[in-house]
DNA sequence: TATCTATTATTAACAATGTTAACAATAGAG
DNA sequence: CTCTATTGTTAACATTGTTAATAATAGATA
């Protein structure tokens, strides 16, 4: 691609091409991780130069929490939407548990990227000071949480280590099955559900 | 350094020298962690060329797998140790959990490696399948649940499912720990005794 | 209409990475 | 004394993220 090349680009408003970056790096990021990713690579892709993506991002983790944000966006609709469905709380929790861990299961590399990588979410301060979807998912779980101790079904334990216990066994689950090649998606809900059982079992009154 | 420098280098023997550069190595990753450490640093520090490490180490996950494997030689004694003291199973496994959360919390540059990196222990096809000391370790947790099952004093759960929920959850305080920075030492220790006091509730009888 | 400026793209380059190839020089075996 | 294996080295390659310098257009302004 040379300069009379770029004569042809011009066209694009600056949304929509940052649109399509966005798309394309997350295909790549889907398919390949974040080992995988690179910055030259997603160039190649949408056959530009390098450069040009840094005139749409920052740069490469600017550009990945971009896409773990959308994600985000996703799992915060649907715990809300399970919220507002069940009645019994402590089934919500169960459900909620279930669906993030599932939701990890689904998208490992997104996962991968928010919780096990410093340089997108973690050296941002902190994912709880910042403004970001990630921050909001957390407090639609502690409200989940929230609600079973109000309606006494929980044992008198801070709700800030509740929710740290079920997103931090949640977690593990995800870890597990990203790190370890032969642990099998039959064996990841048998594992996730029993997990949730002996906790909620545990953590009841 | 020029290769007249070489001739004075040339007395170590290479047992002896590999230990250095493990010894080097270890140095700089438990400080530095994965991201900090390059061979070139390395070298570096050990006052050699680069591509001398390649003479006694096939390339860099070769190296950090040793690191990794003497970890756990000390981590497997300590818990062998714990299990031949005590008296009541369940109560030597709420040590066993607590110590391996704490074995994390301490060395995290470690267990990162060990736990949330492909490279090392994923690749090598899997921690279970190749005689490692960490699969040792494995094992011996193993045997501690399945003395509470022997006991009677657990659930009707596989033993393997069991195994596969305590190292998880022990494996997600650690995790916590090392990729949030606000996760501080007093409350990651509140955090890992009352999961393992959850656990242990919801799995006993 | 002519010109100036901001925007959007490019190429070239820098520094750092893991790793390999080619080469040098010694120690020890025959 | 000579040959060979060992143990070093330097130079180079192919990556990586990122910045600097530059070109060319679109749109605003005179």
């Amino acid at each position: 691609m040379d300069f009379m090349g770029a004569i042809e680009k011009r066209a694009k408003h600056k949304k929509e091409f940052r649109r399509e970056i966005l798309d394309a790096a997350r295909d790549i990021f889907i398919s390949d991780g974040y080992d995988g990713f690179s910055m030259r690579k997603l160039a190649g892709k949408i056959d530009y130069s390098p450069t040009t993506i840094y005139l749409y991002f920052k740069n490469k983790d600017d550009l990945l929490f971009a896409i773990c944000e959308e994600f985000f966006e996703q799992f915060s609709a649907q715990l809300n939407n399970i919220r507002s469905v069940s009645q019994d709380p402590v089934e919500t929790l169960r459900q909620g548990c279930l669906y993030l861990m599932n939701f990890g299961l689904q998208n490992p590399n997104q996962y991968k990227l928010i919780f096990f990588t410093k340089s997108v979410y973690g050296s941002r301060e902190e994912l709880v000071e910042k403004e970001s979807m990630a921050r909001n998912t957390y407090l639609v779980f502690k409200e989940i949480v929230q609600d079973c101790i109000n309606a006494g079904k929980l044992q008198e334990i801070d709700v800030d280590v509740i929710v740290d216990i079920l997103a931090i066994a949640s977690h593990g689950v995800i870890a597990k099955n990203i790190y370890c090649v032969k642990f099998s998606k039959e064996r990841s809900d048998i594992v996730a559900h029993t997990l949730v059982d002996v906790l909620l079992r545990g953590l009841q009154k």
